[in-house]
DNA sequence: TAAGATTCTTGACTTAGTCTAAAATAATAC
DNA sequence: GTATTATTTTAGACTAAGTCAAGAATCTTA
């Protein structure tokens, strides 16, 4: 049942644990999760894990491109399965929500600045920052002089 | 001498304080600064300041928009005075170092996602990802078969 | 110059994450 | 299969960045 996520395992060279084999499955059951979210998660299939493990686990996940770590202004690190193409987030001001974009321009656009400045760049992160339309909708039947939430 | 400033903070509604003026110096003079950056430059300046005056003072510019806040992974937020302009931000993997970088397209090329999803964005945030040539230098220098930093 | 509003200080607290050393587990060599 | 070695995991103290709260100080307005 887990064969799957071991062989992933196995062929990428990181050593298969049943904690990362349950890491690797919570990122998945649930992108843009938590390294919090992550050990819960875990912990209600194995028991117990520790907060250590689970960091190092998304570490080396992280390290061999299994798993993409975005960290969003205002909250904690999250990560997602979801790599090796070109896509963005869009994060609510208000509820802090995030969801998957594709790419503006299809491939990236800003991997070719107009200026590199000496930089060898490998990655263009970009966040888009707005309300969601439920944010919108509770702010617009608050009907008050209130400002929308930021 | 401060008078410039102070007229700033005025003009946009800002209590104007030695603390507030301080602190919109220590970012003018200092791009990228830290908070804690800034409130070392300010104690050089006024003797002492709390942090939590920094972290209010860099708060109100950051509404009124005097001040913009920059929050790369792995990094304490960063502010700069140079706002209304659309540019972006170049971070070396290595030592950490921040460089400003002009859109690539000119102008805001990635407000129009293919899909907004429902949002109303607001602001799209670009960081570039690389290593700086210093360290990448450094990185040749020790020929031996290390790969390169991370 | 007094009253009221805003800001600043102090210091405890929170959250997210790292460090360390010992214990447990997995890989490999026999 | 078992012993050896390498890698992981645990537990818990620690750190960095930032927030909260209440009283003192300072500004603004009348």
């Amino acid at each position: 049942m887990a064969t799957e996520l071991a062989d992933l395992l196995r062929r990428n060279d990181v050593q298969v644990t049943v904690q990362r084999i349950a890491v690797l499955r919570a990122v998945s059951d649930q992108p843009h999760i938590t390294a919090d979210g992550v050990a819960e998660v875990v912990r209600a299939e194995l028991g117990v894990i520790s907060k250590q493990a689970v960091y190092d686990a998304l570490g080396i996940l992280v390290e061999r491109r299994l798993v993409r770590r975005i960290q969003p202004a205002g909250s904690p690190a999250r990560y997602e399965d979801r790599v090796g193409d070109n896509h963005h987030h869009l994060v609510c001001r208000s509820c802090n929500h995030m969801v998957d974009i594709d790419c503006a321009v299809g491939f990236a656009p800003c991997l070719s600045p107009s200026e590199s400045m000496g930089y060898e760049i490998d990655e263009a992160e970009v966040i888009y920052w707005g309300h969601c339309s439920d944010c919108l909708a509770e702010a617009s039947q608050t009907k008050s002089s209130e400002t929308l939430p930021h």
